[in-house]
DNA sequence: AGCACGCCGACT
DNA sequence: GTCGGCGTGCTC
């Protein structure tokens, strides 16, 4: 029994009970509500109660939980005014207690409402069922638990015999104390997954369960199908939005009830409550997708690092290229990181391939060794490598990180270019239904024959994206089959598992594609990759671009020689007006660390992560103005928060792409020598933004949406 | 966010 | 005369 509240009498047996529910941010209640019950329920227990003339879900709260925000101090509503929950849920566990702290950390940490969190990182299906409807899907859960286990074991599953490398790595893993985290640091085909096998089976073997995150729907068939070819008998499940509503809430109910032993999924996945949790995997961590870009926007590997700690289980951050966050946490001090995470290296391809060659096209050169009118696509020497491979009977793999046929259509008698009428985007080009599309807001129409201001005959694609190149590639190579896999041709369900299926049938010669294709695929016939055009990123005034193009870069690379075979005569050309550019250096050595290095370098100098903590305060408006006047107010009353000289608010600026779909868009930048500082400063900052949006809207220049994005990845 | 209430325009 | 437009306000 908690202590009552001075000045309270003491209460026995207290009628009053916190229950989170869903309150969105802009809802003026961001707290745990209050209920009336006859006696009390055990915290994490699911709930039904009324709220407004509505019958919602929630969650019963710990007791000691910090009222509202905004109401500091206060007492809530006199008991009298207290609603009783419709039903209770008893029948169903309650949440764990290491599950409402991790989303109270999430809430507190994104600035968000506990309730908010907690209701919709749970499955969509639970939240509208009723009691009925639960025991009903408990029932069949149950029944299908049973069939399940009279089926026939599997036999002994196989066990391949780990490397000498393998074997040091799972050694020095295996060390780790309770909530410690390591990062184990392998090149593409060194066999992580292997080792991450061998973790999960310790754990499962001790009764345990285990979490692995993966970055994208796309990779989780291959690896749940590795688990669970491996862990045949144990019950491994997957958890991503892909599912049907219905999987994902069994799928999930097995997870808490303790039936799963492994929970394969996505960022959201971090969520799923584990009573038996004893190891959490977070592959490919330096992937972007972990973030979330709407609502609570949490960075699932951060949440995982902080789950491990809270449960006192081992994390494990595996990638090829880390996070420079991650690698500067892993680095030890005496290397200038911070050494907070066991750095494990597993530097070798299995079999002890070499890794594919990297070769950088001077385009300068190769402009002047061209004849006027020669519009070969690539340059000829990587042209003659790829022919040289067709002849062989092997494939090549062209990326091109632009999708469709041209970025925009231009005008050469009046100037007129390809613009979206909604954004201030241009529309692409698509060849193949004959549109002009902004990749944006969607807006499309049919491209127009003549120009639609001054009607001139000869408009003019500028660029190049995937479909040109297709068909470029197509002429420039009599006889060679060219396919293509990029977001238009895998729009349509299965297209993509078809196109992959060509590939390794062998059925096409040069698969042309972007970066969707550079990830995580298994093609043992490609023996070329080549980079058409990735220079953008080494003038991008996006921080963290060049950051994310080596990984793209290392990633795709190691597409090419797969098959060990192959390995030594397989290579990757990078196309560059830049070729004396030092990630193009560091690329040819395949030498993370020193491109590391020098980008930590470059953000400790410029005050950048991981150095300093970054928040981005957004705001959508329908004018430009709006939008920066309500930012430029909130960046004024920030001056006034207690320790805001501990960090920098920078002025508005529109986003990069400053109007979609006729809303405008600006942002603001904080930045932070240390995270404490940042998490007072927001919190406080909080309600005076909602007071703002809504005085805003008084004196009719409403913001129609803003929010606070925490350790955003694009600024 | 839902879901009310509330006060002004074109329809059965 | 009402159906319904979305502005304003509330939900323990």
């Amino acid at each position: 029994m908690p202590p009552s509240p001075a000045g309270s009498p003491p209460r026995i047996g207290t009628p009053r009970q916190r229950v989170a529910v869903e309150t969105p941010q802009h809802s003026g209640l961001d707290g745990v509500l209050d209920y009336a019950v006859e006696a009390p329920l055990p915290a994490g227990t699911l709930l039904r109660v009324p709220l407004g003339k509505r019958i919602v879900t929630g969650i019963v709260w710990d007791e000691a939980t910090q009222r509202a925000l905004t109401t500091d101090g206060d007492d809530g509503p006199a008991e009298a005014q207290l609603r009783a929950p419709v039903e209770a849920w008893t029948e169903l566990a309650p949440l764990p207690a290491a599950w409402r702290r991790l989303v109270d950390f999430t809430a507190g940490y994104y600035q968000r409402s506990v309730g908010e969190v907690a209701l919709t990182v749970l499955p969509p299906e639970l939240r509208q069922l009723d009691a009925i409807q639960l025991a009903r899907r408990l029932k069949r859960l149950h029944r299908d638990l049973s069939k399940a286990a009279t089926a026939p074991a599997a036999g002994p599953p196989p066990r391949p015999q780990s490397t000498p490398e393998q074997a040091a790595a799972l050694a020095e893993l295996s060390a780790a104390g309770p909530g410690e985290v390591s990062l184990l640091y392998g090149a593409t085909g060194s066999g992580k997954t292997e080792v991450y096998l061998q973790l999960v089976d310790r754990v499962l073997e001790q009764g345990g369960q285990a979490l692995v995150l993966v970055p994208e729907i796309n990779l989780t068939p291959q690896l749940l199908a590795r688990f669970r070819e491996r862990f045949a008998g144990r019950r491994v499940v997957e958890l991503h939005s892909g599912l049907t509503a219905a999987q994902r809430l069994q799928n999930w109910l097995q997870a808490h009830l303790g039936h799963a032993d492994v929970v394969l999924g996505t960022r959201l996945a971090v969520f799923t409550p584990l009573a038996r949790l004893g190891l959490i995997v977070v592959d490919e961590e330096h992937e972007p997708s972990f973030k979330q870009q709407e609502g609570a926007r949490y960075s699932a590997r951060d949440l995982a690092v902080y789950r491990a700690r809270l449960e006192g289980v081992p994390a494990l951050l595996g990638s090829a290229t880390p996070s420079l966050e991650s690698w500067h946490n892993a680095l030890p001090k005496e290397a200038g990181g911070a050494g907070r995470y066991r750095l494990v290296r597993m530097p070798s391809r299995i079999g002890g391939g070499a890794p594919p060659r990297v070769r950088l096209v001077d385009l300068e050169r190769e402009k002047q060794a061209r004849r006027a009118n020669d519009d070969t696509p690539l340059a000829h020497p990587l042209l003659a490598a790829i022919e040289e491979r067709r002849a062989r009977g092997e494939q090549s793999l062209v990326l091109l990180n632009r999708r469709g046929y041209a970025p925009v259509l231009h005008c050469g008698d009046c100037g007129w270019k390809s613009g979206c009428p909604h954004c201030s985007a241009w529309r692409v080009f698509h060849k193949a239904d004959r549109t002009l599309r902004c990749h944006h807001c969607g807006f499309s129409e049919r491209v127009p024959r003549a120009c639609p201001e001054c009607g001139n005959q000869d408009i003019r694609p500028i660029g190049r994206g995937t479909e040109k190149l297709e068909e470029q590639l197509a002429a420039a190579l009599p006889g060679a089959r060219v396919g293509r896999i990029d977001a238009d041709v895998t729009k349509k369900a299965g297209a993509l598992e078809a196109q992959l299926a060509s590939v390794h049938a062998g059925e096409v010669d040069v698969l042309v594609g972007t970066q969707m294709v550079a990830k995580g695929h298994d093609f043992r016939r490609i023996t070329l990759v080549a980079a058409v055009n990735p220079d953008g990123a080494l003038f991008s005034s996006d921080f963290r671009a060049a950051e994310r193009q080596f990984a793209l870069l290392l990633q795709a690379a190691g597409r090419a020689g797969r098959d060990a075979e192959a390995a030594g005569r397989s290579e990757m050309w990078v196309q560059t007006w830049h070729p004396m550019h030092p990630l193009y250096g560091a690329l040819v050595r395949h030498d993370f660390e020193s491109f590391a290095a020098g980008q930590l370098e470059e953000r400790q100098g410029a005050g950048l992560p991981p150095y300093t903590h970054l928040a981005l305060l957004r705001a959508d408006a329908r004018t430009q103005e709006t939008a920066q006047a309500f930012l430029q107010l909130a960046r004024e009353a920030s001056q006034a928060l207690e320790g805001v000289e501990a960090l920098t608010v920078y002025p508005p600026v529109p986003t990069p792409v400053a109007r979609v779909a006729n809303v405008e868009r600006a942002q603001m930048l904080v930045e932070a020598r240390n995270r404490v500082a940042l998490q007072r400063l927001l919190a406080a900052w909080m309600p005076q933004l909602h007071e703002l949006a809504a005085s805003q809207r008084r004196a009719g220049k409403p913001v129609l949406r803003w929010a606070v994005d925490v350790d955003p990845l694009q600024i």
